[in-house]
DNA sequence: TTGTAAGCGTTATCAT
DNA sequence: ATGATAACGCTTACAA
């Protein structure tokens, strides 16, 4: 680590550490020229402060923690990098945790978290209870908790996300626009997110008078591999198309799940979109680049992340007693970037 | 923070603070009855050590910086979610930072790890000498650094990468083999590995006898947003195409240029593979839901990411003075994965 | 087996 | 404007 200390400046300059230590702050109670002197000195010897003996004093790190689901979605990728650039640009730095979606790993991940020592944390929980006990505890003994993305979760606090029901009512309605009215609901199984998404599905249907066939949701168990993905997914596919109900559009309710069914209905041969119309999440950024170009519903992650790290600063630099503030719920709009997969001439 | 402290556990049992950290730690000097009576209380007073404290004594983290270029790309996520599965493994944490190809960028992240107090840092340099002093300055003076991915860099230490020489020319060898001999190179200006990337693509095509043509060498800036790639890559292309010289293959030596090529082709209505064969770097894990399936050069991350953090924990534990260790540099095997951007029939 | 005391490198308080 | 001193919470010689 760093060679010379703030202790050994004062020796060397006989000056006293505080004096050092205020010179260096640029403290008004410091003569000019003192300053300069001490300033001159530890550049010449490279001075670097020991953050820890500092964050010790003051008792904070500058560290916050994000805890993700898995990096490996784009979409998850996107907030990421949104979220650094954020934390940086109000100096502080972020400790990156994933929890690949099962909550033995989330829970470790919390408890790395705050015995490791960090001013707050970003989460998108596992599912809708998952380790609620302790998430409760450490944003009320610990450090102050925000919600993002995956929001529906019984915890007091500042939430950002987006409104789950409407804008899968959105893209639901678009394809019932385009006249394809037997539509495929493809859902994580056990995922928070599922419930909310499926609702805004079955409102639209309703609301234009189409009727619900339970057989046309499928659900994919999400803690597989991406190979055991694809085969369920093919199964389910061709399972329900030997069905004869003929289903003529798809909507996915999670990225991995839309973009990964692109890959199935082409070895199936499924053409899309005059088979099959697909619409689904994701913010991949080359859906261009898909066979053929993705129809999405595109979540606001620039903003989700500047936001939630946002509430989460004002958390850690508020003075108030964490159960007198009133929390907010934000929810961000979605768009719907319409490309080939539901071009239906 | 935590609530009750070490001392606070002392005084209530009636023992001195050592004795109690000792407790802790499960020392040899403390007997059982004792021992068993700090934790009870411990426990339930929910105790936790002040993390901070410790590291100020112990004078480590436990804290590995990561420096990537960008996170967006599916080949830097992968290396990200198995370096956090690695580091966890070994009770190690990741403070995250992403250089966005900038060499400024890269010197702020270097400086806020060094002041943030981490014990190691992994990092993909953005070019071939950016920043060298300032690492080389804190690889001897703060804390091991060890190169991967991109480790044609001039420092001493242990770097973990593949060889790039080596994989595309047999990325290459692959387009001469199904006979499409008039193959453009698709590069990243001023990117580090261009260089050796080209460099195997020249040394194919020349032990086939096949003449160079400079004009399949297409650059494009990196360092531009997405949108803008796309504009020069559709000129590149388009001019390419229009001046007669009928390319019948592209080889892409990044995963971003590759996989954004696919979206060009296809506005471009240039059918792929019919008019043009595919294949690049990627590690894209639904390169099967690509227009078409795309053939890829695939890096063995998992392998990277777990090598280079077991060469930076070994530096971090090493007692011997840097200068005294032999570095290795470790060049790990690619595959490459044919699919149909290159079945030609 | 347990306790005492020093110290890690800062910053903050209060004198001077 | 500068200095002395204490403190942050823990670990570790060394003493008892």
């Amino acid at each position: 680590m760093a060679k010379i200390t703030l202790k050994e400046i004062a020796k060397r300059l006989h000056l006293s550490p505080s004096t050092i230590s205020k010179a260096l702050n640029d403290s008004y109670e410091i003569s000019e020229e003192t300053k300069k002197k001490v300033k001159q000195f530890a550049q010449q010897h490279n001075y670097q402060p020991n953050p820890l003996a500092k964050y010790l004093k003051l008792g904070k790190t500058n560290n916050i923690g994000v805890l993700l689901p898995n990096i490996q979605s784009p979409f998850s990728a996107q907030l990421l990098q949104y979220l650094h650039q954020s934390a940086i640009a109000n100096s502080y730095n972020i400790i990156f945790m994933q929890s690949m979606d099962h909550e033995k790993d989330e829970e470790r991940a919390l408890m790395t978290l705050t015995n490791q020592g960090v001013d707050g944390i970003l989460i998108a929980p596992v599912h809708e209870t998952s380790n609620l006990e302790l998430i409760s505890k450490i944003h009320q003994e610990n450090c102050p908790v925000v919600l993002f993305d995956r929001i529906h979760y019984n915890l007091d606090t500042h939430k950002v996300g987006i409104d789950n029901i409407k804008s899968t009512y959105l893209a639901t309605e678009e394809l019932i626009k385009v006249n394809r009215k037997n539509i495929i609901a493809l859902c994580g199984k056990d995922i928070g997110i599922t419930h909310h998404r499926l609702e805004g599905y079955r409102k639209a249907l309703e609301d234009y008078n189409i009727p619900m066939n339970d057989a046309n949701i499928i659900y994919i168990d999400y803690s597989k591999t991406l190979n055991k993905i694809d085969e369920d997914l093919t199964k389910s596919i061709s399972r329900c198309w030997r069905s004869g109900c003929t289903p003529n559009a798809i909507i996915g309710t999670t990225e991995t799940l839309t973009t990964r069914l692109l890959g199935v209905l082409a070895s199936l041969k499924i053409q899309v979109p005059e088979d099959i119309a697909v619409i689904g999440y994701s913010n991949i950024e080359f859906a261009n680049s898909l066979n053929p170009a993705l129809s999405t519903i595109y979540q606001p992650t620039e903003e989700m992340a500047s936001t939630a790290l946002q509430l989460l600063l004002d958390l850690i630099n508020s003075k108030k007693d964490r159960s007198q503030i009133d929390f907010q719920t934000i929810l961000l709009e979605t768009s719907i970037q319409l490309r080939k997969s539901t071009a239906l001439t």
